[in-house]
DNA sequence: CAGAATCCCTTCAGATACTG
DNA sequence: CAGTATCTGAAGGGATTCTG
């Protein structure tokens, strides 16, 4: 090991923590490891993509519901995790007939940056052994 | 508000594919996902730095399940899937004891900048929600 | 030593039905 | 409209045991 602490210290330090320490916020108690987890639930990405997509902001429940069909169970209990994890903010309206709103918070929107470093891999990658490709690679994005 | 395609474009290009249209790789379809997904199952993460921290490479399958407290099935079972992943080479030598050697990958080793990204978001933002902090945002690290 | 196989348990996720 | 409740099925993950 010579050169084992250049591009591998960031892992490191996204990943320490210690292994079933006595923590029980999301599975190893690692702070990647949480947000991968929630990032990795079922259609997780999509509703969160969709909420960041909308500069607007404003989404109804239904809308998320049809646009990506999900479960309503599942659905809310992913806008209950975001909300709780501060990458969403539920906005109800107390009138008839009742309206709620969720928003992609600044701290949803600043995950970006890992998106982004995301895409690149993949392209650069290609990622075959996963199944799926990044979409267009051959449109000049950026 | 009015800035819905341009932090949230790599979002969306990362995101893109059909929700149950038919693909059946990981859980949703999408290349995201199927990396969170990968990632965010127990141990992934820590087997993962761990693996990418040794630049020499070589680990033994005893040394990760000891240094990493891990259940060999699950180990085995992570092993599996980061190697079909492309993500760690599996070289075995037909020698008594076996011996087998893991080793990330360079496909591996380039993710480095989406933890970077995470790290500094998580830097950024202090992950209260997420329950674990990044570890020593005190230091000057990045 | 490495890991495959087995059993058991927990969690997740979808469908459905019902309420404010 | 926006959920909540309940149920069922399916994976996931751990411990243990056994084999090459």
């Amino acid at each position: 090991m010579s050169d084992a602490d250049t591009d591998a210290d960031a892992v490191e330090r996204a990943v320490e923590g210690c292994p079933a320490g006595g923590n029980d916020e999301g599975r190893d108690g690692h702070p990647a490891t949480d947000l991968f987890t929630l990032l990795g639930r079922a259609h997780a990405v999509p509703i969160l993509a969709h909420l960041v997509h909308g500069g607007s902001g404003a989404w109804r429940f239904s809308e998320l519901e049809s646009a990506l069909d999900v479960a309503p169970n599942t659905l809310t209990t992913r806008l209950q995790e975001f909300a709780e994890a501060g990458l969403v903010e539920r906005r109800s309206y107390d009138e008839i007939p009742p309206r709620v709103e969720y928003q992609a918070t600044d701290r949803a929107r600043d995950l970006d940056p890992v998106f982004r470093a995301l895409h690149d891999w993949m392209d650069d990658h290609g990622e075959p052994a996963l199944g799926v490709v990044v979409g267009d690679e051959s449109a000049s994005d950026d």
